[in-house]
RNA sequence: GGGUAGGUAGCGAAGUGGUUAAACGCAACAGACUGUAAAUCUGUCGACUAUGUCUUCGGAGGUUCGAAUCCUCCCCUACCCA
């Protein structure tokens, strides 16, 4: 096969990045991989305590699918190690802590999702225990040597938090220090984050130039807004749509996004060869609707497949448009034959608490067979034959009892 | 080590002895209108054996008929001094 020439690479590098450091040096790194038909090793760091990936995380790895296809060799480190820290990007929280057993899974697992998008025979994947928990105390005081309070404080967040008079704990200082020296292990070329990593991946361009390594390009991408439209994507506000959501959960976040996000959503999360269609129809404004809905079916085909993706649509009009019960919901069984609503719906998980329950049913939002219930206090009368019952827009359960009397 | 200011529900933030399960804002949830869009309106938003009861205001004790509010000790955070 032809190598793409620099040029070529650079216009398929450069897609949807916010920022690249620099594109001199990328450039040379180019040529220098063309000339000795050497492939640039492209790092991304894989946070394994929040092994659910959604399209936020899509992003990323779509640019180092990117890279793959251009010949270059994809790195996916999982920090095992660096979970102890937490990063203390974003929002700060002390993480649960994540026993060596828990961080491979998770590791294993978002590699598994992860590939999705990238060639899993074309990743190497490692985890950053292997090197950083043989560092001694002596060499995290020559690598902490290297870096100066000062030089921390720069970090957006930090100095927040520090304008702020929030606290910063030590530790946190030192897990820009380990990512970076993820890259002086690695020797990679490149490193792939998102515009909230800039920092960290500064700090392993700097670091490989401490121990005498050519320093990283530091590419940045954008980060996906949730569908909520205000905040960035994370699993943890609420507003995230997960690979692994089922085809029909996917189908309806994509619709619950704002009009506004349409054209965002349809540049970052599919790729240039299945753009086409979409991308028209993401310009007619006066059809947000249809367009939405095109693309909707797309990303549900990118991550299932087209059948699935027009099962989800179906599945969707016959629900919200038609307002009708799915047609498969898992039936669950039950020894009585008669329940108080309020304990089914918390028994089901429809309501955390039985007052949450109680809410629900004087809300007006709990149907059973489409008769509303009317009292708190009502009694579902279970049969052989099941019932659908209905919790606000999108629950449903089927409920029937075993016994026959 | 000394001093100052703080710690209130998912978050932000009032409240400084008595209708206070705790104002208000955000988020969330439900309903109306829709396109599971936005905007808007309404309601909910500790739990339970539920027109009442129980547990919450960093933690543990104490004063009081009554404490988020007063006292003591402890823990945590920021800032200033050393």
């Amino acid at each position: 096969m032809r190598f793409p020439t620099v040029q070529e690479q650079l216009d398929i590098i450069v897609g949807n990045v916010v920022e690249i450091l620099s594109v001199d040096e990328l450039e040379q790194k180019l040529l220098q991989s063309l000339k000795t038909s050497r492939p640039l090793k492209i790092k991304l760091g894989a946070d394994p305590s929040r092994p659910d990936l959604h399209l936020g995380h899509s992003v990323v790895l779509r640019k180092l699918r990117e890279f793959q296809d251009l010949g270059h060799e994809a790195i996916l480190i999982i920090g095992d190690f660096t979970a102890m820290i937490g990063d203390p990007s974003g929002k700060s929280k002390t993480r649960p802590q994540l026993s060596a057993e828990e961080a491979r899974q998770n590791g294993e697992s978002y590699f598994e999702q992860a590939s999705k998008i990238l060639d899993p025979e074309k990743t190497t994947i490692c985890y950053n225990s292997d090197w950083l928990g043989f560092m001694k105390f002596a060499d995290v005081i020559r690598l902490s040597s290297h870096y100066t309070v000062a030089r921390m404080l720069e970090r957006d967040d930090f100095e927040k938090r520090y304008r702020a008079q929030e606290p910063i704990s030590i530790h946190e200082f030192l897990y820009p220090l380990a990512q970076g020296m993820d890259s002086v292990h690695l020797k990679n070329d490149v490193e792939l984050g998102g515009t909230d990593q800039k920092f960290n991946l500064l700090v392993g361009r700097d670091l490989q130039r401490e121990y005498g390594i050519t320093p990283q390009v530091c590419i940045t991408m954008p980060l996906l807004v949730g569908t909520g439209g205000g905040e960035k994507m994370s699993k943890s506000l609420g507003n995230a749509i997960c690979f692994n959501d089922s085809p029909a959960d996917m189908y309806g976040k994509m619709l619950s996004i704002p009009d506004t996000l349409i054209e965002t959503y349809c540049r970052l999360l599919v790729p240039p060869a299945d753009k086409k269609g979409i991308e028209i129809l993401s310009k007619r404004i006066e059809e947000p609707r249809t367009a939405k809905r095109a693309l909707a079916k797309k990303i549900v085909a990118l991550y299932y497949s087209n059948s699935e993706a027009a099962d989800a649509e179906t599945h969707f009009d016959q629900i919200f448009i038609h307002k009708k019960a799915p047609d498969h919901i898992e039936l669950i069984e039950f020894e009585e034959q008669s329940l108080p609503m309020i304990d089914l719906l918390t028994i089901l998980g429809a309501a955390v608490s039985k007052s949450e329950a109680r809410r629900m049913i004087q809300q007006k939002s709990v149907l059973v067979d489409d008769r509303k219930i009317e009292e708190i206090t009502e009694c579902i009368e279970l049969e052989i034959e099941p019932k659908i019952i209905r919790v606000g827009k999108r629950k449903f359960f089927k409920v029937a009892t075993k016994k026959t009397f």
